[in-house]
Formats: C-alpha cells, sequence, structure tokens
RNA sequence: GGAAGAGUGGCAGAGUGGUUGAAUGCACCAGUCUUGAAAACUGGCAAGGGUUCACGCCCUUCGUGGGUUCAAAUCCCACCUCUUCCGCCA
C-alpha cells in the first residue's frame, strides 16, 4: 500500500521506481481513481454536513417545544441524494484500494538493476565448498539408505511433497531447530514467539500474500482461517492496528513453525526430496522498527541469519536480489544460498527482507515519538533463520561421510542430540 | 456446540434517541510553585480523511457490517471477540 498524497506529489518518481521491477506506468491511472474519489467524498461530505447541521436545528426546536415539520420534511429531501453519493463513492474508494493493492512496494535505491534471478550481485561469501573427487550423492539417497528419510510412505497418506523422517534425521531435524531459537535468543536478542499457524483473511492481506497470492495457500474450507505459508504473517500481525510507543522499538521476534504452501507455480520444479514440500518447518525472524532504524536493521538481521550458517560451518553466499527478482512486498532482499553439494550449486536457505513501511501501511500499524503527536508507519522486516528442511539437507550432503554412508553431526549440534557424533543406520 | 453477560479514548469508567467525539479518574505533556523532586494548582491530551496559501472549517470512527430515524454510542438484525456456566475434548 502507499501514500495516495505521496504519489500526487511525485507520479514520475513512483512510476520510475516501478519501471524497474518492469511495470508499466501506474500513476495516472491511480491518480485518476484517487482523483474520482475525493471528487465523490467532497460532494458526499458537503451534504452530511448540511444534514448535519439542519439536524441539530431539529433538535433545538423540539427541546424547545416547537414545531420541526418544515425542517423535518426538507433533511428528508436530502436522503436519497446521500445514499446514492455514498454508494458511489463506497465504489470509487474501493477502486482505489484495489488498484494499490495490486503494485509491489517501492524498491530501495541500492537495489541492483536487472530482470531476473541471474542479476541477483553476490556481496559476501563464507567457506569453501569441499572440492569431490567422485559425484556426490544427495540427501534423498543419504536418508534413503541410513533408513530415516520415507517419501513412498508419506506420498501414500498425503501426495507428492511430504516426507517422513525418522530417527537421527528427525531428531537433527529438532536440533537444527532448537540451536536456531536459542542462538536467536541467546546471542541475537529476539523474543521467542509460539504464534498460531491458522490466520485470518485480514492477516494475510496484511502481509501481501492477499489478494494477490491466494493460490499459493491452503485454506479451511468452510471458516476463514488460511495455514500460514511463513510466520512471517503470524509475528508480523502482532503489531497491525497497533500505535507502539517509538522507545519500545525495535521489536525483534522469533518463531518455530510449520509453512504451508500449495507450490501451484513450481510444478516440476525440485520435485525430487527435501528442497520443496507443502509442508516445512522453519525458523523465522521479524523486526518492527522506527522509520530510521530498517536499513541498519536489516543489516543486522542478515548477519543473524549468517551467523547460524557459520557456526553450521556450512559454506554459503549471501546475494542482494537485483530489481526484477524482489519480492512483491520487499524494498529490498538478502538471499543467504548454502552450498548444496549434490547440485553442485548454492541454493537459497534464507531471504531476509525490508518491507520498509509497506506491510505497516496495510496493517495500520503505527509508532509515535514519546510526547509527540503524529505517528508514524512503522518498518517491517522478515527473515529466514532459518529454514529448517534446507538446513538438513545442507548437513547431511557436506557433513556426509562416504566411508560407511553416515552423517557426521555437526559440533554445535552434538548437545541437542544427546552427544552424538555421527548418524549411522541401525 | 448450548445458555447468560459484556465490548466506549493509553488504561479505568460514565453515558439508553437531539450541539456527546463523548463526563470523571488515572496515566501522559507543558506551565506555576520549589535549590531540585514530590505534592498542589493551571492548561493541554484520540485516530483517519476532505478542503484551504494559511488560521480554520468540515466529514468519518464508541467491536465489525447492515437496518430503523430528520437525527444513533444509545433502538433493531447479523457476525466477531471476551467473561462465566454447561457439554465435548488434546
Amino acid at each position: 500500500m502507499f501514500d495516495l498524497r505521496a504519489i500526487r506529489k511525485n507520479p514520475e518518481q513512483f512510476d520510475k521506481n516501478w519501471a524497474r521491477r518492469g511495470l508499466s506506468a501506474q500513476s495516472s491511472e491511480i491518480l485518476a481513481l484517487d482523483e474520482a474519489n475525493r471528487g465523490l467524498q467532497t460532494e458526499l461530505q458537503e451534504l452530511l454536513a448540511a444534514r448535519n447541521e439542519k439536524s441539530k436545528e431539529i433538535g433545538k426546536i423540539k427541546s424547545a417545544g416547537g414545531d420541526a415539520d418544515a425542517i423535518m420534511a426538507e433533511v428528508s429531501s436530502l436522503k436519497d441524494k446521500i445514499a446514492k453519493l455514498e454508494e458511489q463513492q463506497k465504489i470509487a474508494d474501493e477502486a482505489v484500494k484495489t488498484k494499490l493493492s495490486g503494485i509491489p512496494n517501492i524498491l530501495a535505491e541500492d537495489v541492483p538493476d536487472g530482470p531476473d534471478e541471474d542479476h541477483n550481485v553476490e556481496i559476501r561469501k563464507y567457506g569453501t565448498p569441499k572440492s569431490l573427487n567422485s559425484i556426490p550423492k544427495d540427501h534423498v539417497d543419504i536418508g534413503e539408505a541410513l533408513g530415516m528419510m520415507d517419501f513412498a510412505n508419506a506420498a501414500k497418506m498425503s501426495g507428492s511433497r511430504f516426507v517422513i523422517l525418522n530417527a537421527g534425521l528427525a531428531r537433527m531435524e529438532r536440533a537444527l531447530a532448537q540451536f536456531f531459537l536459542d542462538t536467536h535468543t541467546s546471542e541475537h536478542g529476539l523474543t521467542e514467539v509460539s504464534p498460531p499457524l491458522l490466520v485470518k483473511s485480514d492477516a494475510l492481506y496484511g502481509t501481501n500474500q492477499l489478494p494477490k497470492f491466494a493460490d499459493d495457500l491452503f485454506k479451511s474450507s468452510d471458516t476463514d482461517h488460511w495455514l500460514i505459508p511463513t510466520s512471517e504473517v503470524s509475528l508480523t500481525n502482532i503489531v497491525a492496528e497497533e500505535i507502539i510507543d517509538e522507545e519500545d522499538l525495535p521489536r525483534r521476534y522469533t518463531a518455530f513453525t510449520p509453512c504451508f504452501r500449495k507450490e501451484a507455480g513450481s510444478a516440476g520444479k525440485d520435485t525430487r526430496g527435501m528442497i520443496r514440500q507443502h509442508q516445512f518447518y522453519k525458523v523465522e525472524m521479524v523486526s518492527v522498527t522506527t522509520p530510521d532504524k530498517s536499513i541498519e536493521e536489516h543489516e543486522r538481521m542478515t548477519g543473524c541469519a549468517e551467523n547460524l550458517l557459520k557456526k553450521l560451518e556450512l559454506p554459503f553466499r549471501t546475494i542482494v536480489l537485483c530489481a526484477g527478482d524482489t519480492g512483491f512486498g520487499a524494498s529490498k532482499t538478502y538471499d543467504l544460498e548454502v552450498w548444496v553439494p549434490s547440485q553442485e550449486t548454492y541454493r537459497e536457505i534464507s531471504s531476509c527482507s525490508n518491507c520498509w513501511d509497506f506491510q505497516a501501511r496495510r496493517m495500520n500499524a503505527r509508532c509515535r515519538a514519546k510526547g509527540e503527536k503524529d505517528t508514524k508507519f512503522v518498518h517491517t522486516l522478515n527473515g529466514s533463520g532459518l529454514a529448517i528442511g534446507r538446513a538438513l539437507v545442507a548437513v547431511m550432503e557436506n557433513y556426509y561421510d562416504p566411508a560407511d554412508g553416515g552423517v557426521f553431526v555437526p559440533e554445535v549440534l552434538k548437545s541437542y542430540m544427546g552427544g552424538l557424533e555421527k548418524i549411522l543406520s541401525c
């Protein structure tokens, strides 16, 4: 959502920014809708003012015991006009909102140009991918050989894109989640939250999954409940409709939850293995800041995610997404990509976005400085810290021991796995 | 799921058809007093929007959406949320 007054003031600037995402000019259409709406609004308000004034007069006359029939008839005659105008104005208002809610966020200035993911820019790299002399096994081969990863039986009950983990791998999944959460709460200063996994339409509108991306969400058929595709939805909506004291910001949340996605648009993509599932666990980070602090917070948050991969000693790189690859609600996004040996490439394991005031406007989430009258929209940020399924894949493949088909337990996970050194088939 | 009650400004809490956007208290802000603080006193204090160069004027909002009326926080309907009781249940 956008500040209409800002668009009125600087239409070209908005169009220029949207053009970076490959969008045609939008502002003239927006402004036309806006103008029509305001015209109707002004007209309507004049009628309402007249009605209010006359009604007050009637009140006065009546309480004085007089006869107000004449004025009452007069006001009565305004009724139809008001009703008609109200109807028109509502439609006009809806039109503006619908138009605006379908347009992506303004990009930060330092987002690199480019139409697609091939133009993303690497900004940091950590660790060195192991050189392997044989063709590396992928996590599916490793997991099935261990007898701890079962796609067939998952498919039997749930269809494709589900998995059953057993024994050591199930425990490692849990260990990763615990390790991430503990690191966030004890080292990064985030507050752990256990939020709802089912949310109402309004919440999804606030974090821009609706109305545009309904196709990728699972929905209850008889109630207004949707399964969250990420706990960004639950965590960010905590501040919806709130006015927060600036001194209480930033707020930094983290949650460990399952995430549910239809993956409607990715048929045939990553069909093998755990990379892309309908249901997966993720530890999420969400920050809510004052407008002047979000850029700083974005770097901090990305650093928190990177820290986890460093502690796991997994090779990764950090990229900044180019204009064409930056998501709908984000003004700037860093992706962390972890080395996946079987694919001999880096794959996304975290995405950290600064949404600026985009979600805040949709959620009506504001803040106020002490002693000041004016409110401002907060800035919201979200990032994975990290996707558990993909982290498990990365650990399995990077810590695989071809000598016995086992998987070494990363140092930082050992305490979460009862001191276990290595997962071996039983 | 059934029954009863309730949803008003940051909080508490008045208000059952007519200058009520809303008494009062607390909190908060500014000032007076004080060496300073407290107390006391004085004043201020909802959000969003339209219009205006501006002062200002106006509109909307008392859980949400409809309705009745010249006029709704106040009456009617539906929904949501909360509380209590009953039922069921991890």
